[in-house]
DNA sequence: CCATTAATCAACGGAATTGTTGAATATACT
DNA sequence: AGTATATTCAACAATTCCGTTGATTAATGG
């Protein structure tokens, strides 16, 4: 039969319309960006540091693939998930290749050897510590991402703002900062503030998405100061 | 710092080499057969009807991405799943498939009604048929594919030697059919030729890997005649 | 209705990927 | 050694994909 043929070629090129949009790692670190909740394509584009152009084409693939979707608001255009379904995605993928290519760590050793900053708490070493001792939890992430979801609990504290802003936290105790995920650097730069301020200070791995997969629930709403 | 974005950018590439081992609906293929079991890369091209350069070259990409790797034996290559990881990937892709593009359901939909073949069972309503009823389970799958792993109780029957072998089979009862997954045509085509000639029988839509995946136990060893 | 802002579109050269063809390699058999 | 078999490698043109640039569309506000 000539058309089972044609019949197989059409789902696997349905199936590999999800690989063809996650086979950029530009489009990965927009998926990742997604994670944290819904953004405009100039937010994206900063946070990115892409040029807005190439943000816009880049998620016109997301969008073909059906992986995130789009909602008109004025002049804006906010692109957001699908589901929950995309984000695991990225996990799965994340989980891959950590799993797989040595290479992986190598760079995410060497990088933070170099910082002298190799220590993190994953989300069960964090939930162990809080049930044993006071510790101060800092979301170091723009506080619109805070907004969209965060660690109970947590406070919000962009880590452009901590320079100024490092008389607010107690020295008496551990704080812990997290930002996106085990590959964001901004709660790296954080702790190193922190460090060199004199504080206790360790990173915690796991973002919000992580959570979120491993059934912890998140908080939502405003930024309290 | 400039070098937060090298490492950015050398993680993403890493992560993306997972992405661009997928995103060609022939590599999909490869994997989707992998899942079945080891090959050689003569087997793997004459089931996907791929020249054997172009599969060798398929199998080099999804190998460079660590999905898969090789052992010699002798002249000949077997090419193995790297682990377990490598097929849920695949299900992953092809679950993110038929949730979002309704394609999907289409190409599949218009496929089965020129062939008035709509109905088929999953894995739990086999379950349940089974403990009610006597059905024979029908492996129409190449012998070499049944002796990888197959439903304990199934009967290997490879569907090319189905017409020749029609007078083994039980009229009294149902004869359900399966091969590779919900895509595959050979327990298509085998259930029509056993309606054909008077027996009732019906196609069953999961594979081995998606038993596997549900945690249902899986036979494997030589075909039984 | 014009100016502004947000985003997409169109087009360009440059780079990477694909399938085919035929040659090269590597192992096994005689 | 010499032949046969299984697979990979090399080179080719054809296609697709990439980021940049600058123009275009669309909604808002004066």
């Amino acid at each position: 039969m000539s058309s089972d043929r044609a019949f197989k070629d059409a789902i696997y090129e349905q199936i590999a319309r999800v690989g063809r949009a996650v086979d950029h790692p530009r489009r990965l670190e927009l998926l990742d960006l997604l994670c944290q909740g819904p953004m405009t394509v100039e937010q994206l584009a900063r946070k990115s540091a892409m040029s807005v152009s190439s943000t816009s084409q880049h998620l016109q693939h997301l969008r073909e693939a059906r992986l995130v979707r789009v909602e008109h608001r004025g002049t804006f255009r906010i692109y957001d998930l699908t589901d929950d379904a995309s984000c695991e995605l990225f996990r799965t993928l994340r989980g891959l290749a950590q799993r797989y290519y040595a290479e992986m760590s190598a760079i995410t050793e060497a990088f933070l050897r170099d910082r002298e900053a190799l220590e993190a708490l994953d989300t069960a070493a964090l939930q162990q510590r809080l049930a044993q001792e006071s510790l101060t939890l800092l979301d170091v992430r723009p506080s619109e991402e805070y907004a969209m979801g965060h660690w109970p609990g947590a406070v919000s504290l962009p880590v452009e703002e901590l320079s100024g802003r490092l008389a607010e936290l107690p020295k008496d105790h551990t704080i812990v900062a997290y930002c996106r995920g085990p590959y964001c650097v901004l709660s790296l730069h954080a702790v190193d503030m922190l460090r060199k301020n004199g504080f206790r200070a360790i990173r915690l791995a796991d973002g919000v998405s992580d959570w979120k997969a491993q059934g912890i629930p998140v908080a939502a709403g405003e930024v309290v100061s």
